[in-house]
DNA sequence: GAGTTTGAAACT
DNA sequence: CAGTTTCAAACTC
């Protein structure tokens, strides 16, 4: 599938990025000297992207996904975030002006190791590009899911910044005469997550693409050669300052880490310092998890590696991802937590990792609750993704990668991805039983794997994610235009998903923003005093066996069910009014709609997709039965290419994980699922342990069986921490496997959803427990 | 982009 | 728990 970038073609980039001027702005900053002349060209063209592999390919994607990355990129340079981080996002748009901000930790590193090509092909056209961006990617291979493009990158800084780190890295590596400076500075940066990250990301390049890429790399490391010393210092600044914001992140992210990552992470740093740590940190991912990630193709990878290994050690990179907003929640809470541990940010680091049992933590999968928006778009996300998915499933578990390709923009799935991860990587913390090396680590990577996307999109300050319905929103690029909700209410789409609002949204006083994060937490458990499964994913899997008609249109998965129901009146459940629909699930008995026409499924049962039920439905009096099957075939088709996320019939998208909300969920009982979905998770899932679901409708319920809400207990039990088990009560249970997590979790195959969602989602326990 | 429709969320 | 209001997304023009 993927075809490696031809040297020449590499070479182009690098003198396009030379010219660029964010190269330029590097080179004063620093001593490297750039070599070549070099072009910048940022390039990311949406074409090229296009020619994804069939695997990733989904329709849609391509341009949309870009856009939308871009546009989730930039959440993570938040200015509330900012404060914490200090530099930050918005800068990358000044990049040229600040190294540093370029650096952050999460953001810039992230994004850039994080990016895999989807495409093979596209990345050896591309490669140049990727290489400055992040061309993590270079893996084609790699993994679609990730599958962040650096594309997308949108702001060249940005992109720069994150080329510049791989560049270095490859320099000191080889010993390239300066190199080593850099990566010191990167070294000393380490111990902030940042700095690991992007070793991580940079080794990571490397491997996926492989030769070739080194062979760029040296030329690169010619361009970027460090004269100085000081030069490194420079760089190091740069890094630290990152790194001060990313120290939150660290914290978080390490948690995730798989223990064994952790342990080695301890003991390097005990042992050594922080410059090894991260250096270790970093070989433990490429060895491991990059370079199979990246080398081979997505499949080899499953088959070859799945094991847990992938986990976590992109660790750094899902930190970044954690970032952003969705993240920002679990990152309170994780600092909070670190705090205690230790006041300074490694410290927490070390303290969450230790502590947060984190060290078996990290793996979890589980994914995290989702809001409904978010619980839709995983969805969705999955269906995207749900052949990466399955493949990677099928080797080992996990990786999600969100980043289908067909999802509108790869931004948003990896978003989701990514979320999803996050969340289920906390729940997974939590469950510290669960997890097993394996899985853990599986999810682990996963996570990471959708973090990094998402530090891309992040860290593309200038793209701004794109909620747009156009991307089909998927998820964690949501954005909102509240007027009077202050976007603390449900109301607001990403408070709903658990993240907090970003640039892109249009809202207006908003509060959710991470400086007001207590009165969006205070406000976040009011809620789910009133209802424990507001934030839990919408929809839920049911056991139920669904008929699955046809394999052709989606069938839709009588698996998944919104957990409350909808209650349409005019709409027919044919629209995104219905959440149902919204959701890409059939309306089920809980729906209270009427002329039920869910293209999904409808109340009555029949689905359309499914063998001619009848087509009226019961309220339908209309009598369009062979219209209406059309129709909403027709729609339904319509609906997965604008939302292919929505669509059960991708497996798996992820679904954002979420952060687990270590507050929400503290006193509360575990919901009973957590959604993967970003709010979810970061809310409440700790509290419930339990990862929802999220999953596809469709196609995943083929595979895997869906849980039905009804079961979702078994979820829940699975994990269930539960104790306090607040799944029953709530209505809503929703219980949102994440195809992914499904599939990977699921040893058994398939269906066994249950299973494997026990298995790897284990409870949340850990998160809310904890507190 | 403005206005309308829709149904969930919030409130009573 | 039901009815009403509020809200913002989805949709239409």
């Amino acid at each position: 599938m993927m075809d490696t970038p031809e040297k020449t073609q590499i070479s182009s980039s690098l003198s396009k990025f030379e010219d660029s001027p964010i190269f330029k702005y590097i080179n004063s900053l620093s001593p490297i000297k750039p070599v070549k002349s070099v072009h910048v060209t940022q390039t990311f063209n949406p074409l090229s992207f296009a020619s994804l592999p069939s695997i990733f390919t989904s329709p849609h994607v391509s341009t949309h996904k870009e856009s939308r990355f871009l546009k989730c990129s930039t959440d993570p340079s938040k200015p509330e975030l900012s404060s914490a981080d200090g530099t930050k996002v918005s800068t990358i748009d000044e990049a040229g002006v600040d190294v540093q901000e370029n650096f952050d930790p999460g953001v810039s590193l992230g994004e850039v190791s994080f990016e895999l090509p989807n495409e093979p092909s596209r990345i050896a056209i591309e490669l140049p590009q990727t290489l400055n961006y992040d061309c993590g990617t270079g893996s084609p291979d790699c993994n679609p899911t990730p599958c962040v493009i650096e594309t997308n990158c949108v702001s060249e800084s940005t992109c720069t910044s994150l080329a510049i780190v791989p560049f270095v890295q490859e320099a000191s590596q080889k010993g390239l005469s300066d190199g080593v400076e850099v990566q010191e500075s990167s070294d000393k940066g380490l111990s902030d997550g940042v700095e690991v990250a992007a070793t991580f990301q940079i080794k990571r390049k490397r491997e996926t693409i492989g030769s070739e890429w080194e062979s760029l790399i040296s030329e690169t490391s010619d361009l970027l050669i460090f004269n100085s010393p000081n030069d490194s210092e420079a760089f190091r600044g740069v890094i630290q300052n990152s790194l001060d914001p990313g120290t939150t992140f660290c914290p978080t992210l390490i948690s995730q880490f798989p223990q064994d990552d952790f342990t080695d992470y301890k003991d390097q740093t005990e042992g050594t310092g922080g410059l090894n740590e991260i250096n270790h940190v970093n070989e433990n991912f490429e060895d491991d998890n990059v370079t199979n990630f990246v080398s081979g193709s997505l499949t080899d990878y499953m088959e070859n590696r799945v094991p847990a290994p992938y986990s976590f050690k992109p660790g750094s990179n899902l930190h970044r991802g954690f970032r952003r907003r969705c993240l920002d929640f679990e990152m309170l809470a994780a600092r909070r937590k670190s705090l205690d541990g230790g006041s300074n940010t490694n410290s927490s680091v070390d303290n969450k990792l230790d502590s947060g049992k984190a060290g078996g933590d990290s793996s979890r999968c589980i994914v995290p609750g989702i809001g409904l928006h978010l619980n839709a778009l995983a969805i969705a996300s999955r269906d995207n993704n749900n052949t990466k998915l399955e493949t990677l499933s099928s080797g080992t578990q996990k990786l999600i990668l969100p980043c289908s390709t067909t999802s509108n923009s790869p931004t948003e799935d990896q978003e989701i991805a990514h979320e999803s991860l996050l969340a289920s990587a906390l729940t997974e913390r939590e469950n510290d039983d669960l997890k097993n090396g394996v899985q853990l680590a599986e999810d682990a990577s996963q996570a990471s794997a959708y973090l990094v996307n998402e530090e891309f999109n992040q860290n593309s300050p200038k793209k701004k994610r794109r909620r747009s319905e156009q991307a089909g929103e998927s998820d964690s690029c949501k954005r909102c235009n509240c007027k009077k909700s202050k976007c603390l209410k449900l109301y607001c789409e990403c408070f709903a998903a658990g993240v907090y609002c970003i640039e892109p949204c249009s809202c207006q006083d908003c509060f959710n923003k991470p400086i007001h994060e207590d009165t969006v937490l205070a406000t976040r458990k009011q809620i789910e005093s009133r209802n424990p499964l507001a934030f839990a994913p919408k929809v839920i899997r049911t056991s139920d066996p669904i008929p699955e008609v046809g394999d052709d249109l989606i069938t839709t998965p009588a698996s998944a069910r919104h957990k409350r129901g909808c209650n349409c009146k005019k709409s027919n459940c044919l629209k995104k009014y219905c959440e149902c629909f919204q959701g890409g699930v059939g309306c089920s008995i809980n729906c209270r709609c009427e002329g039920c026409k869910n293209a999904f499924g409808r109340k009555d049962g029949s689905a359309i997709v499914e063998a001619g039920e009848p087509e009226e439905e019961e309220t339908d009096p209309s009598d369009k039965n062979a219209t209406n099957k059309d129709f909403e075939k027709t729609d339904i088709l319509n609906y997965e290419e604008q939302n292919p996320a929505a669509l059960p019939t991708t497996p798996l998208q992820l679904c954002r994980p979420l952060v687990q909300l270590p507050f929400s969920s503290k006193g509360k009982p575990p919901r009973s699922f957590i959604a993967i979905g970003s709010s979810s998770a970061l809310y409440t899932g700790h509290r419930y342990g339990k990862p929802n679901i999220i999953r596809p409708p469709n196609i995943i319920e083929k595979h895997f069986q869906s849980i039905a809400e009804d079961e979702t207990p078994e979820i829940l039990r699975g994990n269930s921490s539960p104790g306090t088990g607040i799944k029953t009560s709530s209505p809503n249970s929703k219980r949102i496997s994440p195809p992914q997590c499904e599939l990977g979790l699921t040893p058994g195959g398939g269906r066994s959803g249950r299973k494997l969602i026990l298995q790897s989602i284990p409870s949340f326990p850990s998160l809310t427990p904890k507190h």
